[in-house]
RNA sequence: GCGGGGGUCGCCUAGCCUGGUAGGGCGUGGGAUUGCUAAUCCCAUGUCCGUAAGGACCCGUGGGUUCAAAUCCCACUCCCCGCGCCA
């Protein structure tokens, strides 16, 4: 949700950001509802003054054994009346809301303007791609001549998506969760393991309205759907708070499952494990102060590489353009990874700066002293490590000749093992 | 799941029975006064509208009764205690 009062003050902000992310929205709508819901606030707010103001009145002639049948007379009308200005207000509240609801985020200044990832701008490479003196496999054969994953059966059990993992893989599995829990803490991460469901209030905050149809599982017959991202659980922690100026940056090691409908995907990366609809994964976030968050962006995405290149992954960042960045980020770094398999970069991290965004929508604020205004925090989110992908990775680039997998060197106390 | 008790403006608490402007304490910030490891006093400390003056809203949430609801009624929700069930 962006600021009523920027969006009244600079409505050729809006329009520039909409533009920029060819989005359709009709900003004159908007600004006459925002117009006219403002009016009625201030028609309804009037009338409650009478009303109190009579109350007062016959509060106080009561005391005294004062008639009061004319001004109770007067009441009753004032109050049938003020029951109609406030069903028309708050009928206008909604509409407001609901509208404010699908307006994006704003669009940073360093983010090049493009329609889709064709305009997104590399902006640094790491790593040397891995050479074979042999035929290399993608990960879909590695897995199955490995029996490292499952999934004829997975799709009998549950549908296309989903997977069985296996032997080793379990265990690299877990190693990468490991490896990145301890990576964060080092950094003074707080671990965090989320509720894996979560109610619409607390979704609603976390992500934009477009995304429940494409993402989200509901669970049926309750309030609650599953996170598609700890993100979406830890955003919503501290809803309608008011945070401690000085304990900011609050930075979150998440960890949990993630769950993912991949609507609109169909036909992409249909077998193996890049594309599934549910995998582990070791998240960043962090409540910061609004003249920090920039730097905590730059930061996070630093952290993301040196994880990347402790394993030994090659990888490449993009900044992505005006119209590949998420509705709710104002700036979004991918991370990808060399795949030699697949003879590609394919993304696995996406770190995002989401402003104020998110925290307006769910009312985190802080304050340094208790004397002033509480002002919304920035809220910011990055993959550490999506384990499915990271493991794609891993498989196609340290493939052996005699079709196993060496384990990368950082991994391999938590398996106990150099190879699969 | 059953029975009982609760949810008040950061925290604690009064008010609820008997409807009529939500009071006090603590913490925090600012100020005043006095000066021996401090005390005392004043102000501020939820949201919205408004340039402001000011006003409206806020007692877990949503309804209802009433001229008027923190207070009465109904539903829901969360927390605590006991019982039951359970990995």
């Amino acid at each position: 949700m962006l600021d009523p009062k920027l969006i009244r003050d600079n409505p050729e902000k809006i329009r520039e950001m909409l533009k920029a992310r060819a989005l359709d929205f009709s900003m004159d709508d908007f600004i006459k509802l925002d117009k006219e819901r403002r009016e009625l606030i201030i028609k309804t707010d009037e009338l409650r003054k009478t009303k109190n103001q009579i109350s007062v009145e016959i509060a106080r002639k009561k005391k005294s054994n004062e008639d009061t049948s004319g001004l109770i007379g007067q009441m009753q009308s004032v109050s049938q009346e003020l029951q109609r200005l406030e069903e028309s207000q708050e009928k206008a509240e909604d509409a407001y809301k609901k509208l404010s609801l699908t307006l994006p985020n704003l669009i940073h200044e360093s983010v090049p303007i493009g329609k889709d990832e064709t305009a997104n701008k590399e902006i640094k490479k790491w790593g040397n791609k891995p050479t074979f003196d042999f035929k290399i496999l993608d990960h879909i054969d590695l897995t199955q001549n490995l029996g490292l994953v499952d999934l004829e059966r997975a799709a009998k059990v549950s549908g296309a998506r989903f997977y069985y993992l296996k032997n080793q893989l379990v265990r690299l599995n877990q190693a990468l969760i490991q490896f990145a829990l301890d990576f964060l803490s080092e950094k003074n991460y707080t671990p965090i393991q989320t509720p894996y469901m979560i109610n619409r209030n607390s979704m609603e905050g976390a992500i934009i309205a477009q995304d429940f149809e494409d993402v989200i599982y509901k669970v049926e017959g309750e309030d609650l759907y599953l996170i598609g991202t700890s993100e979406h659980a830890i955003a919503s922690m501290y809803c309608d708070e008011i945070i401690e100026g000085k304990s900011l940056p609050l930075r979150y090691a998440g960890v949990s499952s993630c769950f993912r409908k991949e609507a609109g995907a169909h036909g992409r990366d249909q077998k193996g494990i890049f594309r599934v609809h549910q995998f582990d994964k070791v998240e960043q976030f962090v409540f910061s102060r609004p003249e920090e968050s920039w730097n905590e962006h730059e930061r996070m995405l630093s952290l993301v590489e040196e994880f990347y290149q402790k394993i030994g992954i090659p990888y490449r960042i993009m900044l992505l353009s005006s119209g590949d960045t998420g509705k709710i980020s104002a700036k979004t770094y991918d991370l990808e990874a060399w795949m030699a398999g697949q003879n590609s970069y394919r993304e696995i991290t996406s770190c995002s700066n989401c402003l104020e965004f998110q925290a307006r929508r769910l009312k985190i604020r802080f304050r340094d002293r208790t004397d002033e205004q509480p002002q919304y925090l920035h809220t910011l989110n990055s993959t550490l490590v999506a384990t499915t992908r990271t493991m794609v990775a891993i498989l196609e680039n340290f493939q052996t000749k005699d079709g196993h997998v060496s384990i990368p060197h950082a991994l391999q106390k938590y398996i106990g093992s150099n190879t699969i």
